[in-house]
DNA sequence: GGGGTTCAGTTCCAAATTAGAACCTTGACA
DNA sequence: TGTCAAGGTTCTAATTTGGAACTGAACCCC
């Protein structure tokens, strides 16, 4: 299967692989939640080839995960901001940090700490149940079809 | 930056993204999720080169994400199976699902639902703080140095 | 008005990675 | 003897990436 047949599968972790599934967006996206909005400060704090990431900017916008707005008129010069739909990756991207932070974390521990200003403590993120507000464990969720799943979205024969 | 160094960079993310930053891990991890364990599932349900499948799977059991299990001795055949590190992706998993879910789904409505089991209710997953228990929007978090951290881990200049 | 600087890219080539398909191995089964 | 299944490996061609140099518009300074 080719990368940008994905888009049209109907999963929508392949989806949302076929926008964020990539090594360097993945580290853009850290970058724009930390507020870096250039593309030299991209460039600089990334390490990345300079046409790589013109490349992977340009797909963000086109996915509607950062739009393209000029802060300055002489010379023209533009920056990239999170969208709406770029600022709802903020829980992958904390679910990722925190993984990270567990399991690959240095003998120094932690690189950042995350503080919850409205309850004013650094905190971990959790995933919690809209419905019961508890936290959610992967042994406690089953996956069933919803209404846009095809015939073969789950595996035939569930080995327990 | 090649992609083999992104394991030794400090931030947690990168380190993260050195293990599942790529297009087909991410599918296979959910596949995982499903519970599908056997080298011919996920070559027939996500269409992957067999090879690449075979080094994806390699890496993700060097990197203790996944354990490779002998479940029949003549021929001797593995599975693939999540380790408790694997395991603990799934916030990450449910995250870019909804996320999927709510800025990628097709006219049909989402693929799949989550049903929690411990409170019997079809569920959204919930980014929570570990301190107070609300839900955390990316504008409420700040982030600062942590004890890990190295001096240019944070953008010099924040621009508001 | 010549020379240097900044930012946001683009262009070029070589090197690495991936897709696609065929092939291999072990043993079961008929 | 022949076929099948599972879990891979090997091969070549196409695509993607890395690295480095270049462009272009406008500023700043002398």
């Amino acid at each position: 299967m080719r990368w940008n047949a994905l888009d049209k599968e109907t999963c929508s972790v392949a989806r949302a692989v076929s926008v964020i599934g990539d090594r360097w967006t993945l580290l853009i996206l850290r970058d724009c939640f930390l507020r870096v909005r250039r593309f030299e400060a991209f460039q600089e704090r990334l390490g990345i080839t300079r046409h790589i990431l013109a490349d992977r900017l340009r797909k963000l916008v086109k996915a509607g995960v950062l739009e393209r707005v000029q802060y300055q008129s002489s010379p023209r010069r533009f920056e990239y901001r999170l969208t709406r739909k770029g600022i709802d990756l903020h829980p992958v991207l904390m679910s990722l940090v925190h993984w990270g932070d567990v399991h690959m974390a240095g003998n120094k521990g932690r690189p950042v700490l995350h503080h919850h200003t409205k309850c004013d403590h650094d905190f971990d993120p959790v995933l919690a149940c809209s419905k019961c507000g508890d936290e959610v464990k992967a042994k406690d969720v089953r996956v069933r079809p919803g209404p846009g799943a095809p015939a073969d979205i789950l595996p035939k024969e569930i080995v327990p």
